[in-house]
This record gives structure tokens, C-alpha cells and sequence, in this order.
DNA sequence: ATTGTTTTTAGAATCATTCTAAAATGGCTT
DNA sequence: AAGCCATTTTAGAATGATTCTAAAAACAAT
């Protein structure tokens, strides 16, 4: 799990990403990377942005989590139609999806073994496997 | 794989579901179920549909599938943000995706074998386990 | 400071999906 | 076959997440 706690390494993080580490990107990459891994919307990363007191435009909001994503410092979850998570653990592994509080939670990747799969059309790579655990009925503690 | 060709077996398969057999309930499973197995959007039966010459309103598309879904004729599968398909093979098996053709294609079940999972909250029930290997830059032969 | 490029932004636009309330249909019962 | 009531269908409006647009602001380098 990364921890980008100082400042300095926050910048370099942006900056190492390809990106110009502006006040926005600085302030939402600090949300996203100082705690544990974290599995965000972007509407949520909006708001809780605008709680602490910093602005934001939901538009750049989008756009800074595509940017991190396309430069591999999150991946991006889709787990019902029509809400994206972006998820700040990018090891290899998976996730359990509690469908009635819409919580997410990791699941270590090596729990989860993929067998022999149909050949692929040369050329073809996987880009990665998602892994996603439906559980109903119950809600996680927190 | 079901193979329900007869007019019969199509109002059966939708009486059996608990649903009225009414005109459109059965010109949309007839669409589904009478080929091999499909993976289709509600835009694509719709289109489907009226190229046929049998008009339906998008609306009726959208709940038939979700009804159908929800009697176990039919599995919901989230591949993009936005972007719902609508599974007609519901045995247990995964799926590749082709990410830059947006094809979907059934990968055997038995390919991919869950390990121990972390203890789930008491009263929690895995409702469904999806596997989706995203594969990139190669469309399949057809 | 000046210029040119990159970012941000507010608001409009888009797209899939859901909702609404009204009209149509289906399946009885007589 | 006529009437009745519940279920379905429908067109169109509404929603909600996301993307686009064009203009303003910030940044980097001269």
C-alpha cells in the first residue's frame, strides 16, 4: 500500500505521472493517497473536497481521475450500470461488492485463481482481470 | 443451452416466469432465446425489434429485460460505466471483453476457480461472483 | 512583464436508464 | 360477446452520471 504522506512526494507523484502539479491536483491527490486505499466516486471525492474547504469544479474532478487513472495511479471499477469507482489500491486483486450498501472492500488478489483460458486472437492482451463478488443482504459492520 | 424455438416453448418459458404472455413479452424472448446464446444492450433489441417490423417503446424493452432478469431467464452483466448487457446464457461461466470492440464473449466457468474468501458478515450470501478479462487492441474474427 | 500553452471552470449537452400518468390490452365472469 | 378490473404498454418527461464547450485563469518560459 503506497503512502504518500509529505508534500514532496505528493507533488512528485502528479509530477512523475506526466502531470503539471496544480492546486487541484495536489489537493485531490492528497485526499486520495494519504490514508489507507480508498475506493472513491467522483461525486464523493467532489464533496468531500468542497467539506474541507477547497473548491473544485466537478468537471476537473472527472477529468483529474481519468488523468490518474490513464497514468496507472488508480484503476477504475465499474460495478453497477451508471457509477464508476476509482480505486486508490492498484496491486493485483479483487473485490467484494455488498449490493445493498453499495460497499466496497478488497479481496487479496491470490484468492482468486484463473485457469486455462480459450486461446485469444493474436495481438490480443489482457489488460486486466476483474474480479467482483456480489453479496447480498447484509451489510458490512462499517 | 436453452433452445426454446416453438411458440409453445416461448409462452411457456414466459408463463413460467410469472409474466402475461402478451405480444410483446413474447416477440422479445422469441429475439433472445431462439438463436444460441446472446449478449445484447436494450438499445439493440430495441433496434432489433423494429427492424423486425414489431414495434415496441424502449420502455417495455427495459422492463421486460429486468423482468426477465429477475425470473432467471436473463443475467445482468456491467462491463462499461453506462452500459448494460444482458446475458442469455445463465450458467455459470465468466466473460472476456473485448474493450476496443465491445464484444463480449463466454468463457467456461471452470476456468477460474475462487480460493478462500475472507469471512463475510453473518446473514451475508454471495449473490454472484462475475469474472471479467478485459482484453485490448485486437477485436476478435467476428 | 509578455506570450503561448495547459488547466480549470460553469454551464450546456449527452446518453442510458427510470419514471409518470394515460391509453391499451389481457384474462376473467357473465 | 360484453363488461370489468388488474396488468401492460407507451410516449414523453425526468433523472443522474458523465462529457463537452468555449471562455477565463494559471502556469512556465522567455
Amino acid at each position: 500500500m503506497r503512502q504518500a504522506v509529505t508534500s514532496n512526494d505528493i507533488i512528485e507523484m502528479v509530477r512523475d505521472a506526466g502531470l503539471r502539479p496544480t492546486r487541484q491536483r495536489l489537493s485531490l491527490a492528497r485526499l486520495l493517497f494519504s490514508g489507507g486505499d480508498r475506493h472513491v466516486t467522483a461525486e464523493q471525492l467532489h464533496s468531500e473536497s468542497l467539506g474541507q474547504g477547497f473548491s473544485v469544479s466537478l468537471a476537473t474532478v472527472y477529468n483529474t481521475l481519468h488523468q490518474f487513472t490513464t497514468a496507472g495511479l488508480l484503476r477504475e471499477l465499474v460495478v453497477d450500470a451508471g457509477r464508476s469507482y476509482f480505486d486508490t489500491n492498484i496491486s493485483a486483486h479483487h473485490h467484494l461488492y455488498f449490493e445493498d450498501s453499495g460497499i466496497l472492500r478488497d479481496v487479496a488478489g491470490d484468492n482468486v485463481a484463473i485457469g486455462e483460458l480459450p486461446a485469444l486472437p493474436e495481438g490480443a492482451k489482457i489488460s486486466r482481470i476483474d474480479v467482483i463478488i456480489r453479496v447480498k443482504d447484509c451489510a458490512p459492520a462499517a
